[in-house]
DNA sequence: TCTGGGGTCCTAGGACCC
DNA sequence: TCTGGGGTCCTAGGACCC
């Protein structure tokens, strides 16, 4: 049995320069929402030794003088271009696990016929480059995690080609041991830290430790991925996208805010799409919170963060009730002479819903009536993109996100496609 | 001056039940 | 002097992922 993880590299670098094609071989990074932070850099970048995460303005100077091509994050871009690669994926594999917006895992099972693995995945790549123009790592293993370290090395070693496949022993042998412990799939920042101090600094000295010990030590999350490294199957491969458990709509200001009025906005703001996305997912919430906070980092600012959370008497996906819940949240946590960085809104307590439990006892929130009003604002917002709002969710939104380096819509707005096409 | 957004899983501890 | 045992559910927080 096989798993094949395949990757896009630098993926929505990729993507910017699939438009601009003068950018291949030039340095190129994509910024975070509000061009906070760097997301994803083009190996050029790295070479410059510019890390991930850098905010803007420690690069600035290099933005404006053109050593360095900056993009604000375009996700509608991105989204339209991974559905290109996922769907060549599904023509070449049986069975397919899109992991994430630019990785996808293979489950080669019935393809023992084919018995050059690494010939298969050059033909996956040759064909992703091809098609949607997007270049591909591809890593093969027995288990998930060994399909992963896989994918590092195809993507590290020049010489690979791009593609590793780590049923060949001899390739196993060799490269546990090159790669840092923290690398592997599941050891985070922290138990790598704690793991050098046990002397386990490699792929291949945490293969080697007892996951007996290391369960009551760590958790079990670290002995499965022991198991994993060892070729044991112990992560189950999901077609099917689990129902999400809790829907999120979070972000930072544009500029700090100091009013309970523009606060207030925001939380209507994201509480009206938390339960647009709550519908897009067929589902009931019935567990809002809400939280604010200022900015962690800054040395000579008072902190303060809070968060307040409450069930609601039944089920919904009304942005009404949960718009009017949200509000009243944050009135029990808002102080007033701080200068706010973020808020968020969480949905949790989630149920499909088509078959939710009624209570014979409680109002029941999600009628007949609210599902049509909701459908039918959905129905025009999505024609006329954003067109219909709540009273309350504010005019200005002086707050809202900045996206000063953004790319044309390439793939989803006609004028940009002329233009492309002019 | 200045650092994203959206998730999952696991664990520990408290409340509560019989 | 002394106060059970076993279980579930919920929540907060940590760690990790992309």
């Amino acid at each position: 049995m096989s798993y094949a993880l395949v990757d896009c590299n630098c993926f929505y670098v990729s993507c910017e320069r699939l438009f601009r094609p003068d950018l291949e071989k030039k340095p190129v990074v994509v910024f975070s929402n509000n061009d906070g932070c760097i997301i994803a850099r083009s190996e050029e970048v790295k070479a410059m030794g510019i890390g991930m995460a850098i905010p803007f303005y420690q690069v600035r100077e290099y933005v404006d003088r053109r050593d360095l091509y900056a993009f604000s994050s375009n996700y509608a871009l991105y989204g339209d271009i991974s559905a290109r690669v996922m769907s060549v994926l599904e023509e070449m594999a049986p069975q397919v696990e899109v992991y994430s917006i630019d990785e996808a895992f293979l489950d080669l099972q019935g393809m023992e016929a084919i018995k050059d693995l690494t010939g298969y995945g050059h033909k996956i790549r040759q064909r992703i480059k091809q098609w949607v123009g997007i270049p591909v790592g591809v890593g093969i293993g027995p288990t998930k995690t060994l399909a992963k370290l896989a994918n590092y090395a195809a993507k590290r070693y020049a010489a690979t080609g791009g593609v590793v496949d780590l049923h060949r022993p001899d390739w196993c042998s060799r490269l546990l041991p090159q790669v840092p412990v923290v690398e592997v799939w599941g050891v985070g920042r922290r138990s790598a830290e704690k793991l050098k101090a046990e002397n386990i600094h490699t792929a291949a000295d945490l293969a080697l430790s007892d996951p007996d010990v290391m369960v009551r030590r760590y958790s079990v999350v670290l002995a499965r991925t022991i198991l994993e490294l060892r070729g044991v199957r112990c992560l189950t491969f999901d077609v099917e996208a689990e129902a999400k458990q809790q829907v999120l709509c979070s972000r930072t200001f544009s500029s700090r805010i100091t009013q309970l009025q523009l606060m207030q906005e925001a939380i209507r703001e994201y509480a009206v799409r938390a339960a647009e996305k709550l519908r897009e997912e067929q589902r009931l919430t019935q567990h809002v919170s809400v939280y604010i906070r200022t900015n962690p980092n800054a040395r000579f600012e008072q902190k303060y963060r809070n968060a307040a959370s409450c069930p609601l008497p039944s089920p919904t996906n009304d942005s009404r009730v949960i718009m009017k819940e949200a509000i009243r949240l944050l009135n029990m946590i808002y102080k007033p002479n701080y200068r706010y960085m973020k808020a968020g809104v969480m949905l949790n307590d989630l149920q499909p819903e088509k078959s939710y439990q009624t209570d014979l006892f409680t109002e029941n929130l999600h009628t007949e009536q609210s599902a049509q009003l909701m459908n039918v604002l959905d129905k025009v917002n999505q024609r006329y993109s954003g067109a219909l709002k709540f009273a309350g969710q504010g005019r200005e939104q002086s707050w809202a996100m900045q996206r000063n380096l953004l790319s044309p819509s390439y793939t989803t707005s006609w004028q940009a496609i002329r233009k492309v096409m002019a």
